[in-house]
DNA sequence: ATATTAATGTAATTAAATTACAAAAACGAA
DNA sequence: TTCGTTTTTGTAATTTAATTACATTAATAT
């Protein structure tokens, strides 16, 4: 998956001059990506056929093959590489940054999505009872953001950032009721403690949460979001933002799952909020 | 930036045959990348050289120019161009749908972005004597969010998604304090009707909202997110990411601006939070 | 020390992209 | 319409890039 990593790993295995290869390239990936064999081969100090070899040693299938792979690499990973923010950047590259690392969480989000988790997530949803949305600090937005999608639907959907309220609302839960936990690492300890109380009563209980975390212990599905540690610095955002679009997605499932009726609904909640606004113009 | 987007707009300087190029590329960005000119022209039932003149165009170097960007395009996600979930679609491709809507919302407001606006909108909240989040329905939530965030430095940040309560909040505002609005439409009546109350008062009001709305009338400063309609299908969606993502942007500027005894008190603060989460293995 | 294997480069080949130019189509003005 | 002009398109030639085949050199083990 990632090529530049690939390079590294496989540095030893290289020959002597597949390794002058190897240097070049991870010299400057970002120049490689515009250059021939002829220019890499004369960069290195090295035959043509030499960076062809290169190629494929690594498991590419020739030279723009490797080219390709490199230039998507890079175009994934610029953001990840110089998103810490530092003291003496001024407020449009502060926003860049924070734009370009929040994309890198999503698309990393994206490719190790766990898919059957969701479609689970969403066949419990689907048959709830009730639904509650657990989480705090930074996870009791996500939740209330949850709630206030769910609200368009007929499912009752409940939502509090009181410890109490959530705790409560654990203990009264009953089986076929589903309890959705949110917490980007797992540790809340609040949060298992009400996880827990679900689990004991028999409701259903769904972590949006780490894998292998103390939270997920007490929940019937996992659904992980795999942003890195490093692109949340002094609070959390891209995990956060990762968690809200995971709920949009299971949303729109959940939405979908329910067919045509539903459609009519949120047609007519649409309709019905037209008198709250200004028409456009 | 974006090649898709910008084949999708030069459609119409286009000749006849590059036209259909164009069409062969917007079919499946993904599948030229690993094509030669001689297969796309067959593809495209066109000459070799047409497929060159596309290229220069739309703006590239040659063929192995555009094959490049098109990688770059999609690896970073943003190039779903048309990402309408239909009736028929899994659990995994609304999923990525939403994921990849998500994305290219995001990938567009970053590059579109005001500066400048930003920059006048952490000024002001700078110097703010006390903050306030207003918005309903799913802006609710994002200006919860953003409270939330604002919670953790030592200017008042107040929210609450009652109407009453915003408006008292708004009647007692005083010059110095600043209003955040946010709405994706500026068309919401009752908050347009609270930011003129604000805006009255002389209080700053920034609208996180559409340029030119009913509601940026009644503000000092507009940031907008310039998210195309049609990534929000039922409900807003990628529109109020970009919203959050937006406020991520603006605290970390603000954070920033603020020096390094922001840094302590956020290291503070996260000390502080630390024994309510089980630590990590 | 020599046989054997691996590594490398040279030269040839194949493949890909681009250019030059001519034919065809589209367009405008009389 | 009809003729001249411009634009578009394709064919063929050229250039550039990548790969292969094979010979040579270097390294290693017996």
């Amino acid at each position: 998956m990632n090529i530049v990593q690939t390079v590294k790993d496989r540095l030893s295995d290289l020959s002597k001059n597949e390794y002058k290869v190897a240097q070049q390239v991870l010299l400057d990936p970002e120049a490689i990506i515009h250059v021939s064999t002829a220019t890499l081969a004369k960069q290195a100090n090295v035959s043509e056929p030499t960076i062809n070899r290169f190629c494929r040693r690594i498991g590419c299938k020739g030279f723009p093959d490797f080219k390709l792979q490199l230039a998507q690499q890079l175009a994934k990973g610029a953001s990840y590489v110089n998103s810490q923010i530092d003291d003496d950047d001024n407020v449009s590259t502060v926003t860049d940054k924070i734009f370009s690392s929040t994309l890198s969480a999503l698309a990393n989000t994206q490719r190790t999505l766990d898919h059957a988790a969701i479609e689970k997530t969403i066949s419990y949803l689907k048959d709830a009872r009730k639904i509650s949305f657990f989480g705090f600090g930074a996870s009791a937005s996500v939740a209330h953001d949850a709630q206030n999608k769910f609200a368009r639907f007929t499912t009752p959907a409940i939502f509090s950032d009181d410890v109490l309220v959530q705790k409560v609302a654990a203990l009264n839960s009953l089986p076929g009721d589903v309890i959705v936990c949110f917490s980007h690492t797992g540790r809340t300890k609040a949060l298992c403690e009400i996880a827990q109380l679900g689990y004991d009563n028999q409701a259903t209980v769904i972590g949006i949460t780490a894998k292998g975390s103390p939270l997920a212990k007490y929940c019937h599905v996992v659904v992980s979001t795999e942003v890195p540690e490093d692109t949340d610095q002094y609070m959390p955002m891209a995990s956060r933002i990762a968690q809200m679009v995971l709920i949009d997605a299971i949303v729109a499932g959940f939405a979908l799952a329910q067919g045509e009726e539903i459609k009519q609904q949120l047609a007519r909640v649409k309709a019905g909020l037209k008198d709250s606004r200004f028409p456009p113009q």
